[in-house]
DNA sequence: ACTAATAACATTTTT
DNA sequence: TGTTATTAGT
């Protein structure tokens, strides 16, 4: 304990010692939050606390994954692993599967992403025959998304006058009964969706006060990351939880409040220490990451916000350069001012690519920046876009799995029923669809017994359901024998999914078949993992469902050390840094969004965004706008954002051209601008443009390759390698052909064996090794991590 | 039942 | 503009 005591400061050793009631710590942008939160834990486990008597909830399963080796670095990973450590959503899936019985869901339901829950509602919204344009599946969703995060069910609905005339209002009278058909669809399912994991959470605990003390009596501590994102349900499951002890411990920064559109509520972390009036309050509000001058920028912005938690943020690091602010006449030009800046900067040799990063709005603004990067030969990576697993490919052989092991789950059933073509076309779906709403049963309850529930098809079609009825039971029964790897084999192959990828070879299909290669070798790689960590002989289907469904694409960080430059959402960059930032598109109706400019909660919202993307910056931070820019199909003129206003005059160098359409407006920040002149000294790089002409001054030399040196994360359609049409084999990277009976090899995990026995086909080789110290194990060749040494 | 063509539409998105 | 969803046609 006290080794580590000594790397904290004082506010945060303090935080980091207070155990004997409830606190909240307040953490500044780059204060050292995750520092305090491991040490927290670390010490408490020192201290003699049982790792499974802590409950730690972040919002990522990046952060818990990053927490909990940090941990494992300092305490060891047998505890570490043993801690109750993950996001809010899997660590009560978790918990609901345990205690499945008291809500009447099946121990192994599934879980309905975003896009599910949206198919589900459109078919419900279809069948009620009510207009799409009134209806609106999204602004549905939305709603109802918004009525579970508040602990709404369709039953407290009813009761409820003020909600009703809310929906009145929104021209949407009908929304109980959608949301009523919609809960129980899911519960017919036996599917919960994300909003429904916290929501069900509550009603166990509200329902089952025996179960409720269990974990009461269980959890003796409690943290929680990232606190202002949380929404009600998670507030209030935290309440009831930290009820006995009341060692609750939540961490956050009301400034960087960034989720209310996604039920976060901001007041959570407000009015934390109201709901817990014995609480101790710690401000970290040293900064470590950024210069002196990008925290009294950001400090000067977010003091215009009303709402929120008073604290000094400061930097002792050196004063650094003031913020920059570039003005372009397109959209075209911004981008390729920032696209020369960063070569210019990078051809000074202090920064590599991967010190850069910029930050938009949203992500359309990525494109025209992607093909200016493209165009001077900056390399670049993108985050964002559609994630791995909301990929066609990858949910497709997903539902394959969920149905093997929910038949009733109705969105997966949808999904591969007639995938690929077995001639189950669209009026047979909804034959099956009509039959089962009638008669108030899953659709598979329907194809299990067609007769019974008179199900009008013809003998062919008949035949075809009954032969895909087998199938899934097959696969059903075999997932209780074989591990989640060969299950996914067996399934990719017997389905026919394979054969259908590999027929043709158009750059969409290559990158299917990439991304379902990518997603064997992750299961293999979990499979792997869980034998090794969790001593699981045989890690089933159902284990990796159950962790692959919570799974987002903010876990792929494998790309991390490349040496490029990064482009994402404001959002998207939360928790991260950069040494040098570049914000663009810092105009009226972009940043703050014209969807946000309704009201004052909104848009203290935008300037917390904006308050965010600027304490990302380490060393410098530039901020653009254009004066026109492509929007929805047409050019549009801009006008600079309101939020330059918000910043301090004197820590921000605004274009000389700012003052011709603002001199009236932003006297003030003009006249300090002429002091700027004359007292700022030139930084090195020739940075400021004054007009179009001048745009040329700083053109960095010509990109030396023609080439596309960008990459972005996850290629639609990529020019990447090409995998052999006949086999699925060798995508894995890893060459182990050479391998042979007797040879020595060295494993990253298992360490050095012997290989007594190779057996299989080509491509799919499993390899009999006996590791001196990890036992006998049988590992597939072409994801074995293996390095053959002499024996 | 599948493909091609056209119309409609567009924030942010930790789970 | 660029994507996505529906519709018409084969």
């Amino acid at each position: 304990m006290e080794d580590f005591l000594s790397l904290l400061n004082e506010s945060q050793r303090q935080a980091v010692t207070y155990n004997d009631g409830p606190s909240l710590v307040i953490a500044g942008a780059g204060s050292g939050k995750t520092r305090v939160l491991t040490y927290k834990i670390a010490g408490l486990l020192q201290q003699g606390y049982a790792p499974s008597s802590i409950l730690a909830l972040t919002f990522t399963n990046k952060a818990a994954r990053e927490m909990k080796d940090r941990i494992a670095g300092i305490v060891g990973e047998n505890l570490a692993n043993k801690l109750w450590m993950g996001t809010f959503h899997s660590v009560f899936y978790r918990i609901l599967r345990i205690e499945s019985d008291n809500i009447g869901f099946p121990s192994d339901f599934t879980i309905y992403d975003s896009a599910d829950s949206k198919n589900l509602i459109k078919t419900i919204i279809k069948g009620m025959k009510l207009d799409e344009k009134t209806y609106n599946p999204n602004k549905v969703h939305a709603r109802i998304s918004q009525l579970k995060n508040n602990l709404v069910t369709p039953q407290s609905y009813m009761s409820r006058n003020d909600l009703h005339e809310v929906d009145m209002h929104a021209r949407m009278p009908l929304m109980k009964d959608i949301f009523t058909t919609y809960t129980n669809r899911c519960l017919k399912a036996g599917v919960m969706d994300f909003d429904d994991l916290l929501l069900y959470t509550n009603i166990l605990f509200r329902d089952h006060p025996g179960v409720l003390v269990k974990y009461q009596n269980y959890f003796k501590f409690i943290l929680v990351d990232e606190y202002q994102d949380t929404n009600f349900a998670q507030h209030l499951i935290i309440k009831k939880l930290a009820d006995r002890h009341h060692k609750v411990c939540v961490v956050g920064d009301d400034a960087q409040s960034i989720y209310s559109f996604r039920g976060a509520n901001i007041e959570n972390i407000l009015r934390f220490q109201e709901v817990y009036p014995e609480c101790k309050l710690f401000k970290l509000e040293q900064n470590y990451r950024s210069t002196q001058n990008i925290v009294r920028a950001a400090n000067s912005l977010i003091d215009k916000n009303k709402e929120q938690i008073k604290k000094n943020v400061f930097s002792e690091n050196s004063e650094g350069n003031i913020v920059k602010v570039f003005s372009a006449y397109s959209d075209t030009e911004e981008s390729n001012i920032v696209a020369n800046a960063i070569l210019a900067m990078h051809q000074s040799k202090k920064y590599e690519y991967k010190d850069f990063a910029i930050l938009y709005r949203t992500n359309a603004q990525s494109r025209i920046l992607e093909e200016a990067m493209r165009k001077k030969g900056v390399p670049y990576k993108i985050y964002g876009g559609l994630s791995f697993y909301q990929r066609k490919e990858i949910k497709d052989v997903l539902a394959y799995f969920k149905l093997s092991i929910n038949h009733a789950d109705e969105e997966a059933f949808k999904r591969v029923i007639n995938y690929p073509a077995r001639g189950i076309g669209e009026t047979t779906v909804s034959k099956i669809a009509e039959c089962a709403n009638m008669h108030n049963v899953s659709f598979w309850d329907v194809i299990s017994n067609p007769l019974g529930y008179n199900l009008q098809v013809n003998s062919g079609t008949a035949l075809k359901i009954g032969n895909f009825r087998m199938m899934m039971e097959e696969f059903t029964a075999e997932t209780e024998s074989k591990s989640a790897y060969d299950m996914a084999t067996t399934i990719i192959h017997r389905t026919g999914i394979l054969k259908e990828l590999y027929q043709d070879k158009t750059p969409e299909n290559m990158t299917r078949q990439q991304n379902i290669e990518e997603l064997l070798k992750s299961i293999h790689e979990f499979c792997e993992t869980k034998e090794e960590e969790e001593g699981e002989e045989m890690p089933l289907l159902n284990v990796f469902l159950q962790e692959v469904s919570l799974l987002t694409d903010q876990d792929n960080n494998k790309n991390e050390n490349l040496d490029m430059i990064t482009m994402m959402t404001v959002h998207a960059s939360k928790g991260l840094e950069f040494k040098n930032v570049f914000i663009v598109g810092m105009e009226e109706e972009l940043f703050p969004s014209n969807m946000s400019t309704g009201s004052e909660e909104s848009i203290e919202e935008e300037r917390r965004l904006f308050y965010v993307a600027i304490t990302r910056a380490e060393e410098n931070c530039y901020i653009t706008y254009a004066k026109s820019r492509f929007r929805n199909g047409s050019s549009a003129y801009c006008n600079p954002s309101r939020f330059l206003k918000d910043i301090d005059p004197d820590l921000l160098e605004l274009p000389d051209d700012y003052k011709m359409s603002h001199g009236r407006v932003l006297r003030e920040a003009l006249d300090s601008q002429f002091e700027n002149f004359r007292r700022q000294e030139p930084t090195g790089y020739n940075l400021k443009i004054k007009n179009t002409t001048e745009t040329t001054s700083f053109k960095a030399n010509p990109p030396k390759f023609n080439f596309n040196l960008g990459t972005r994360m996850k290629p639609m359609s990529s020019t990447a390698a090409t995998p052999n049409p006949n086999s699925i084999s060798n995508f894995s990277g890893q060459d182990n052909s050479n391998i042979k009976v007797g040879d020595f090899v060295e494993h990253e995990k298992f360490g050095i064996g012997k290989v007594t026995q190779l057996e299989g086909l080509e491509g799919s080789t499993k390899a009999t090794i006996e590791f001196r110290n990890s036992g006998v194990k049988k590992i597939l060749l072409k994801y074995a991590k293996l390095k053959v040494i002499k024996g």
